[in-house]
DNA sequence: CCGGTAATTGACCAAATGGTCAAAAGTGGG
DNA sequence: CCCACTTTTGACCATTTGGTCAATTACCGG
């Protein structure tokens, strides 16, 4: 009824330990890991973004996920549990990713360096990483069943205080009187609609991808765009036009 | 191995006739369907609609569509054919409103009053159907599969056009030197990420739904910011602050 | 009222899929 | 070399799901 078609969470069950998620029991004897735990799990979390991201979580297929991490099935669930557990893992990697680029907006610094880095990081991180950006397109797309909670509790505040910052700049007179939660909104859009609609764009600009020229074009357009709309345009040393 | 599970188009099979998408037969002798014909299709479209963009193209049921259609699952075969085939009149029904914005940018039109209407109707498009621009973005977001041709043929005509009217302005003086193409991905992102991300937005904004007030003061923001970079604000006789 | 067509529907099916298990293969200390 | 433990796998379910069918019901011209 729900929608999401796979049960719940699911408790039941023990599974040897290792969690390594969850609970924190972590290797305490022997068995030095060589490493090879960790690199087992972001081999498969990595494959995971990309199926996901491809597929969606209703689309995409264990057997799919296990076969692009190049391991057999059933060691996704020794590691993670289940699909929902995998899922999870790969959306809580992604938000770390994305929370970053905000620590440059900051009440020290000046309006139009740090907004511009921000979107600048922002851009950089719609070409560079556009699986993660699609996957948390895609939660968010479809009701963020899983995170909902997140996005209140870790994102909310982050938005709240940096959005302070921009207040006070707008107060202060350093840029133009924009609503500073809805110009999060903005920039997230703005910059993300690159690695989640690629696609699109590529059709509309006739590109097979965005080579290394479309995306310098879009970062200055959107940089642009937004510092202007900002009120924050001026002379800059560097390029335009 | 391709990703979307379903299986080919599958031309085989006869199923009486009544296509009504692909061939034209429509009925000819008697039967005068009392509208009832449509009002089924239509029925049955809009409940896949809501049901695709809640749970994408592979987590969405027949069985749920079904449901939400208020009709037995068989039907949904009888007059679609096949998942594929329904999902896909979904995507052309929601393609048909999508361009139609567009249409108050022509060369004859004041630059700021035509961008901002356009951008108000695709704000207004985003609050009252936002199920359809999440199927859309669901569909882009996972690669296009089924419409990638679509936006060759369609979509990138259409910009090319509608990108020459505002290069255009540009060389005229009438507006900054934006890339108008560039402007055009911007302004589609910033206006249907209310339709598309609206749980993050109300989770942010620690609102339950977008509600009237909600959704003019994101207007106003986005129009006011986008003019702004544009180089087209100025003194409206309307709000602002 | 009859006959043929369109529309409806409950019952079914084969394939796909998330998940399980038990056996096998490493791994390293004693 | 043995033992306790962790990983790795191939084989195997139970359920779900897209899709099918045959039977039934509405509909309408004659």
């Amino acid at each position: 009824m729900a929608g999401r078609p796979g049960r719940e969470p699911r408790s039941g069950g023990r599974r040897p330990q290792a969690k390594g998620r969850g609970g924190v029991p972590r290797r305490t004897s022997r068995t030095l890991p060589r490493g090879n735990r960790e690199a087992q799990e972001k081999a498969i979390v990595e494959a995971a973004e990309r199926v996901f991201a491809g597929a969606g979580f209703g689309g995409a297929t264990m057997a799919e996920i296990a076969q692009a991490a190049g391991v057999p099935k059933p060691n996704l669930h020794y590691y993670f549990g289940s699909k929902q557990a995998l899922y999870r893992a790969v959306l809580e990697r992604t938000l770390r990713e994305w929370l970053e680029p905000a620590d440059c907006i900051v009440a020290t610094a000046e309006p139009r360096a740090a907004l511009e880095g921000y979107i600048r990081e922002k851009m950089r991180l719609s070409f560079t990483c556009p699986y993660a950006s699609r996957v948390w397109a895609n939660e968010l797309l479809h009701g963020a069943p899983e995170l909902r909670a997140t996005l209140v509790r870790t994102l909310r505040p982050l938005v709240r205080r940096k959005a302070a910052v921009i207040d006070r700049w707008i107060a202060e007179g350093r840029m133009a009187e924009v609503d500073s939660r809805h110009l999060f909104f903005t920039i997230w859009a703005a910059t993300q609609t690159y690695a989640d609609f690629a696609v699109q764009i590529c059709a509309v600009l006739g590109l097979a991808k965005l080579d290394r020229v479309a995306q310098e074009r879009a970062t200055e357009h959107v940089v642009g765009l937004i510092l202007r709309g900002c009120g924050l345009a001026g002379s800059r040393p560097g390029r335009r036009k």
